[in-house]
Order: C-alpha cells, then sequence, then structure tokens
DNA sequence: GATTTTAAGTCAGCCTTGTTGACTTTCCAA
DNA sequence: TTGGAAAGTCAACAAGGCTGACTTAAAATC
C-alpha cells in the first residue's frame, strides 16, 4: 500500500518489512543447513565447529599466527588457545616460531590436519554445490553480492583480501 | 583450467572449488554481521540468542505450541524450555493452556515481548535493508534461490508455508 | 473403563565454546 | 636496559547445547 512516491520510479517491493523478514529467516534455516554436514561429521571425533573454522582458516593461510588468526574468527585467544592445543596435541596443526620475530607462532596443518579439512570441506563443498547448481549463476552472484554488503566493513576488508591470492 | 567437455555447452566456471570456498566464507563472515546488531542489544539484557530466535518465531507464528516451536528451532525441550521459562517470568511471553487440547500451551507475546521483539527485529532489517538496497532487487532473489536451495528439505518447506500467510 | 500414548515440564548432570581477569615468559626495539 | 607486544597459561564463570529419568495431565485407544 501507498506504493506512491518511489524515488526513481524504480519499484522497491524487495524492501518491505516482509521482504526483509523472509531474508532473516533464510538467512537462519540456510546457515542450519550450512553447518549440518561438517557438524556431523565432527560428531564423531572429539571436535566441535570451533575446531572446523580453526583447520578452515589455517589451511586457507598456511603460516599465518595466531593473533591474525584470532582476528579472523572473532573470538578470544583463550578460547582459540583451547582448540588449538588440542589440535597441536593430537598432531593436526603444528606451530613453527618465527624465523623473524620468535615471539610470533605460524601455523600450519599437518598430512592428517590436511586430511580432515579435505574430508569436512568436501562436504561441505557438495552441499555448496548442488545449491548453487540448482539456482544457476545469476542467482549465485547476487547470493554473493547480498552477503558481501551484509558483513561489517572490517570482515568485508578481510574476506576481499583472502580471495587476492587465487 | 581444463574447461573442456563442458557439458550443454554453459560455462561452469561459478561450480570451481575456489567459488564454492569464496560462497562459504562469505556465509560464514555474512552470518557475523547478520546476529551482531540483535547480539548487541540482547547484551545489555539478560538475554541472549536463543532468548531471540524464541522471540521471532513466536511473533511470527502467535499461539504455535511449544512443540512446534521445538521443531522450528531444531533444539531439545530442556533447552528450549530453560530459555522459554525466563522469558515468561519476566513476561515477555505468555503460555497459554489450548482450548481443544489442553495438554497443549500455546504461546503468544506480551506487549513488553512484542515491544523487544520490534528492537531487535527492526536492528536487524536496517543492515539487511542496507544490504539489499545496494546489491539491488536482481541480486536479492538470486540470494534467496540460494539460500532455500541450501536449507535441508524439511527446514525448507517450514520455511516456505511460513510465508504462506502473507 | 482401563491402559497406553502424547505434550509439557522438571531435575540433574554433562559438554562446548564463548567470556574476564590476572599473570608469566619471551623477545623485539627504542 | 627497559618498555611493550605476542603468546601462552590458570582460574572462574555463563550461555546454550545435550542426554537421561521422571512427573503430570489429558487425549486416544483398546
Amino acid at each position: 500500500m501507498a506504493d506512491t512516491g518511489a524515488p526513481g520510479g524504480e519499484t522497491l517491493l524487495f524492501l518491505t518489512d516482509e521482504q526483509l523478514r523472509k531474508g532473516i529467516e533464510a538467512m537462519f534455516f540456510a546457515y542450519r543447513g550450512f553447518t549440518a554436514d561438517p557438524d556431523r561429521i565432527l560428531d564423531g571425533l572429539d571436535y566441535g565447529r570451533a575446531h572446523h573454522r580453526a583447520i578452515h582458516f589455517i589451511n586457507r593461510q598456511p603460516g599465518l599466527t595466531v593473533n591474525a588468526l584470532l582476528n579472523v574468527l572473532g573470538v578470544t585467544k583463550q578460547s582459540l588457545n583451547r582448540v588449538l592445543r588440542t589440535l597441536i596435541e593430537d598432531g593436526l596443526v603444528e606451530s613453527r616460531v618465527g624465523r623473524k620475530d620468535k615471539r610470533e607462532r605460524h601455523l600450519h596443518l599437518t598430512e592428517r590436519g590436511t586430511a580432515l579439512e579435505r574430508e569436512l570441506s568436501e562436504a561441505q563443498r557438495v552441499r555448496m554445490r548442488a545449491a548453487y547448481r540448482a539456482a544457476g549463476p545469476q542467482a549465485v552472484a547476487g547470493f554473493r553480492q547480498v552477503l558481501e554488503a551484509m558483513m561489517d566493513p572490517d570482515l568485508r576488508r578481510q574476506y576481499q583480501m583472502m580471495g587476492a591470492g587465487s
């Protein structure tokens, strides 16, 4: 109702509260699906979602420091440390003292860590691939556009920088 | 590389592992933004994300039963009960005995509950609206398509049914 | 009418993953 | 040599998941 006076003359029906609410609920339900497959795998092992996230980003940027990982994940060092310690103890992650700056620890996946990463991310990719294929390339472009616009500016910068090396 | 032999002749570059990985990371970072604003509001009160979710869906479907809410949220009744109890004690949610089936409790938001719901969802909508506006209607359509395709079939059905009343 | 099933709620205890705060160790750099 | 940054550690706590066992009330079924 009261659709008059639209600036620019374009239809802005996609900005109604109803449409926004549908988008909010879509995010909620889709995120559940998004995490379901890796969660199932991690259930059997002694790990959780926090371990998955750490493994993902260590694989993504081998040699990144603990501090850098902290920033990407958005948790405290105490929280990350607990997770990281178990991964190191179990031989999935290696922590190497920095050569230039020996205070820093550079994180790498071991062979076993790489194997688990592959298993987890492949499970996640299977679902993404199916969703992408079902929706088509144009929809995927829109999907990525909206998600980027939803990020906090700091995280968006990090996200975009991570893709620069490809 | 090796782009030969694409079935159907269409370009399938949007299905590469690299593109899928970008999508996965986009979901991760965007979800952080998605929850950030309500989380900030809830921080001041004694509530958390679980309370927000309960309030959201009670507002969405006034009078729904505890069991129905359980299914939507995908948690155990013990977990939901803890959250629900505080909301009822604090006078944000009302639990009415069913008229037809007196075993059932039908959940409604009180005035105060409605007020909090509005505050939370408006904060979330502000961000969504900005993202939608920045990306444009076509991108939004794609965004919704991909998210729907990512959901588990059961949840997708629930999601679609919830929109039927509008 | 008696029995079984269902919806809801409760109690106890556990786990993961987040938080603060205080403190130590290491080591670079001014 | 001293200050500060990076990392790690210990303790304590909270939210919000989980399982299991149990009660109550009411509906459904036999």
